[in-house]
DNA sequence: GTCTATACTTCGATAGAC
DNA sequence: GTCTATCGAAGTATAGAC
């Protein structure tokens, strides 16, 4: 049986999908909190009964997304060993989560951090640095064992593989001719072995 | 000696810059046009003398950014024959375009095209659809010529690369360590070579 | 070409009944 | 927990004087 505040976040947790859809879709500022209710099925002054404001909806979203990614990685990383393993493993649920939701991390990703502002905005970017410096160390970590040059910066590998694999949520269809599997394979293949033929 | 409708152009060419910085720098929706206006040194109303609505400017930003870019690529490219260069000056080439008025290329990439309608965004679709065409025909080439792996479409080269290359405008600091020739000759490395150590 | 004034909408958020 | 009603604040765009 669930009581009262587990029903109560029961229906923001389905808010928040609703909502991201909503956000990815039309944008945060383009998406009205009559938009919101309607897609939860209530009127406008119930959607205050569940969210203090428009923002706190994005704000919940926004953490929401980028510390699951941060959680994907850090648990498939978990006792993984070899340093090439480490890295495909690390692009893989990286990519895995973001394309299992992409509403969320469209919303987290696009710059409507703009709307956000104080103590909320400064825990949607920690998070982000969260999942960076994750990614960094990693970086580091296969300089350190041979597996990655070293007359390129991990961060400047970091800032380059986030580029390749946050963007793909914007093109990228899971019912089209690329497997989910297939895209991270080339990811992969062109940030280890380049796309040289004779390489 | 300038004419009046020289002037008048040249008046809203400067605006173009303006509402560009504007636009990426709070977002098109956060930007009012009193925003737009007193940056042009004018008021709410003498806005509507040079464009016809808010609309207009975005479409006319975006538009222009997304052909400077395929202007760039094409010259850059025209008597180049050797498979290498033509890759690294399409990639140079790309790179400076955007990183020399990263806000109207932030203007033009973000998911602002939402607010956009009818004729106008389809032109804006059309010019970003040329400037993909235009390396994808690269990296088709380059296949051609042995230069690239057969075991990755073209397609997906394509937008790989956009990828890497599109996105660095959200990070990339004129003033910071990095120099723009450096971060090409990064980008270039990573696409063709990779990063492993041993290659 | 630029201004002021304002019409017209839309939206975020609140109040209070049920 | 949900509704209706509404306040008040912006914001786009227009009208018409100068």
């Amino acid at each position: 049986m669930v009581t009262k505040s587990e029903r109560g976040e029961l229906t923001r947790a389905r808010a928040r999908v609703v909502g991201a859809k909503l956000f990815a879709e039309k944008g945060y500022r383009e998406t009205t909190t009559r938009d919101l209710a309607a897609a939860m099925n209530v009127t406008n002054g119930t959607f205050y009964y569940y969210f203090d404001s428009k923002e706190d909806l994005l704000y919940q979203i926004s953490l929401e997304a980028l510390s699951d990614v941060t959680a994907a990685v850090t648990s498939a990383l978990d006792g993984e060993v070899d340093a090439e393993a480490r890295i495909k493993t690390m692009i893989a649920a990286h990519m895995r989560t973001i394309l299992g939701s992409p509403n969320s991390h469209k919303t987290a990703l696009e710059v409507n951090w703009r709307s956000l502002a104080g103590e909320t905005l400064e825990q949607v970017i920690a998070a982000r640095r969260a999942n960076e410096e994750l990614i960094q160390d990693e970086m580091a970590r296969a300089q350190a064992s041979g597996l990655l040059r070293l007359n390129t910066e991990a961060k400047v590998f970091t800032l380059l593989l986030l580029n390749t694999m946050n963007w793909t949520i914007f093109w990228y269809r899971p019912d089209g001719e690329l497997a989910i599997d297939d895209l991270i394979e080339e990811i992969l293949r062109v940030f280890l072995d380049g796309s040289r033929a004779s390489s």
